[in-house]
RNA sequence: CGGGGUGUAGCGUAGCCCGGUUAUCGCGCCACGUUUGGGACGUGGAGGCCGCAGGUUCGAAUCCUGCCACCCCGACCA
């Protein structure tokens, strides 16, 4: 384990490389862009799976599981999703390897070439949208609310590790509706799934909107997003979620019998996040001494350090801290009690900073005479000497408060790091010096937002759907604008 | 995919230009002892296909070719 960690101001970009790798949350593979994700990585992970399954649930969906392989031929029944994902997809050639005849390892068997190749799926839209043809024929088999966890792949050029792998993890809802209008009511309903898990468990704060047109998913008809600012002032995508109007139906034939007895295709969604919102976590909330959690996705709250010499003193002290653990666990906190004699405590509490347990608590032979725990906690790293009869309460009081003020620290980032501009030299300006969003107006055309891509390297992150519309001149064409649009450079 | 860089023990590195005893140092690891309220110290010890595969040579970590991976800059990124 290395001893320090890159600061944010020396190189952000390096700090969080070596934060992902020092707290244990995932390093790279031997495999092109992709990574292993290390136990306390995957158990952050499992925690963010497990609270947006139950809230899928709530909201009427369920699992299933579809192939990991995709014809090829299905790839091109929808053209614009084809344009999308060709230029990074795997392709399964063979399905057999033999031993190499003139010397050693195996080689690909050239005779066990596939008759239809096989794509490594990107998204699943394709296969799943050629098996509802077989599971809808009537408004009655409406609406169809289907989610599946898996893993995708997509070739990616360049590879962070959660920010952009060739391999992720995620998870992508299908759904199929009777009528346009409830397809977009569910659209919109995920989306605000989405940005109430990231706001109220991830503690991240996100604005909510619709894509320009040429920042929408492949086969989208309208694509909602949730888009969050990082302490460096780079945009995240954090989630979409897609109205695909019926173009999957069309190129997938699926259609059903309606009220009227007659036949129509049906309207569809599409919605997903992944493991880059682990990305985002990191990101938002970290510090130059590590990794910072919220206590709702911690997989460890509390970590309880015991302070001792010789084996009298840790059995005292292992007592009280036993009982301590025993009171928080029956408050519902997960709590770990290090009692490992194979490292000291100066060590410990440097890792469990490092990896960004909300509370800490140490308790020693001063604390057992005195009747007190000292409390550290993460996210402002105070301590405080708090008494036996009141430590409980108020660490299980402790992880609300983290819990909110990490959303608010985030939140008044993203406040300070959000400008409105009038114009196009202001704009380039804010861009360059501080970063951040920029609110600004835009003629709506796809030229305007080439060329200030071009020339700046900021995209149009979202139109944002929850503010009030206020009419201007667009920045660079002083053309008429409907409303201020939300601009970024991104990750 | 284009330009640049890197790959030597678990991690970080010296050596490479200019080929030649047993590949350097620090951290970590193991054993024993002393330690334990913010990354302990001493003594002893283990650990190497020098990224992989070929080639040149009496001899390759070092020179040549190909490949793989990683980092930085670009292009790409629903």
């Amino acid at each position: 384990m290395a001893k320090n960690l890159t600061t944010r101001e020396q190189d952000y970009s390096k700090w969080y490389n070596e934060l992902v790798i020092q707290a244990d949350l995932a390093e790279n593979s031997g495999v092109r862009g992709c990574m292993v994700i290390k136990p306390y990585g995957y158990g952050i992970w499992e925690k963010m799976q497990a609270e947006l399954d139950r809230m899928f649930k709530e909201t009427g969906h369920e699992n299933a599981y579809f192939p990991l392989f995709i014809p090829k031929s299905y790839f091109s029944k929808e053209a614009s999703h084809v344009d999308g994902f060709a230029k990074e997809c795997a392709v399964v050639t063979h399905y057999r390897l033999k031993n190499d005849e003139n010397g050693k390892g195996v080689i690909v068997d050239p005779d066990a070439k596939l008759e239809e190749e096989l794509i490594v799926r990107p998204t699943s839209e394709t296969i799943i949208w050629d098996t509802y043809r077989k599971w809808i024929q009537s408004y009655r088999d409406l609406p169809l609310l289907i989610n599946q966890w898996a893993n995708v792949v997509r070739w990616e050029m360049r590879t962070r590790l959660f920010l952009r792998t060739s391999e992720f993890l995620w998870q992508e809802g299908h759904t199929a509706h009777a009528t346009k209008n409830e397809a977009i009511a569910e659209a919109e309903q995920m989306i605000h799934v989405y940005s109430d898990f990231v706001e109220n468990y991830m503690a991240v704060p996100v604005i909510i909107g619709v894509k320009t047109e040429s920042e929408r998913f492949a086969g989208a008809i309208e694509t909602y997003c949730i888009e969050a600012l990082m302490q460096d002032g780079k945009a995240l995508q954090a989630g979409t979620s897609h109205f695909l109007g019926q173009n999957f139906a069309k190129a997938f034939d699926v259609k059903f019998a309606n009220k009227e007895g007659k036949q129509d295709y049906v309207w569809a969604t599409s919605w997903g996040v992944s493991t880059r919102l682990m990305g985002a976590l990191v990101m938002t909330h970290s510090d130059d001494n590590g990794l910072v959690l919220p206590p709702k996705l911690a997989p460890i709250q509390v970590v309880i350090i015991p302070i001792y010499r010789g084996d009298e003193e840790f059995d005292k002290v292992s007592e009280v801290a036993l009982e301590l653990q025993k009171e928080l666990r029956a408050k519902g906190l997960r709590v770990k009690f290090d009692n490992r004699d194979t490292q000291k405590p100066g060590w410990k509490f440097h890792q469990y900073e490092l990896k960004g347990v909300p509370v800490r608590i140490a308790v020693g032979p001063k604390d057992i005479a005195n009747g007190t725990f000292e409390v550290a906690r993460r996210d402002t790293l105070k301590k405080e000497v708090m008494l036996k009869n009141e430590v409980v309460d108020k660490v299980s009081g402790l992880m609300d408060e983290i819990q909110k003020n990490l959303f608010s620290r985030a939140l008044d980032n993203r406040t300070e790091h959000t400008t409105e501009v009038s114009n196009y030299d202001e704009f380039k300006q804010v861009l360059d010096t501080k970063g951040g969003f920029i609110s600004a107006h835009w003629d709506g055309t796809l030229e305007t937002e080439e060329k200030i891509k071009n020339e700046t390297k900021a995209t149009i992150r979202c139109i944002p759907s929850d503010v009030e519309k206020e009419e201007g001149t667009c920045m660079v064409t002083g053309k008429p604008s409907r409303e201020r649009v939300l601009f970024a450079k991104a990750y």
